[in-house]
DNA sequence: CTCTTGACCACTC
DNA sequence: AGAGTGGCCAAGA
């Protein structure tokens, strides 16, 4: 398949992302069947940058502590684009230009209480190389 | 071809 | 809480 086919894959998940709602890399990644490859959905979003495309680029953050997502753009002006999109489609960012995921995350996640105990069960076991 | 950087993420100190 | 470290893989210099 041609090289562009993989960003398709990224981008295909990118734009099941509704209006008002936000995701973060690794989600996409690991939504694409891909987990681990957050980097590569970043470079996927950035090769978009000019280009003709319906990928809304601006509802995928970079993941911020736990339910948090963060706009995760070096670049200030393209940071600076994606925060006032985000906010023209209704995502409420924080004054650190924060996101919570518990809002407007996608796909909606199972509100989980903190539990008493700190029973974390390490929500991702990403240690392994996951190859072979 | 090697080295560096990157729109990442999670762990550790 | 902030900084450092390791890991993943791709693209550019």
């Amino acid at each position: 398949m041609d090289p562009a086919g993989r960003f398709e894959l990224f981008y295909r998940v990118v734009r099941r992302v509704p209006r008002g709602r936000v995701t973060t890399y690794g989600q996409v990644a690991l939504l694409a069947g891909m987990p681990g490859y957050a980097r590569h959905v970043g470079h996927a979003l950035a090769a978009l940058r000019g280009t003709a495309h319906r990928v809304p680029w601006q509802r995928v953050l970079g993941k911020d502590g736990r339910g948090w997502a963060r706009i995760a753009i070096l670049d200030a002006m393209g940071a600076g684009a994606q925060r006032a999109l985000l906010e023209r489609e209704g995502v409420a960012l924080d004054a650190r230009g924060r996101v919570r995921l518990a809002d407007f995350g996608w796909p909606t996640l199972t509100p989980r209480p903190a539990p008493a105990s700190r029973a974390r069960s390490r929500p991702r076991t990403r240690g392994s190389t996951g190859r072979s």
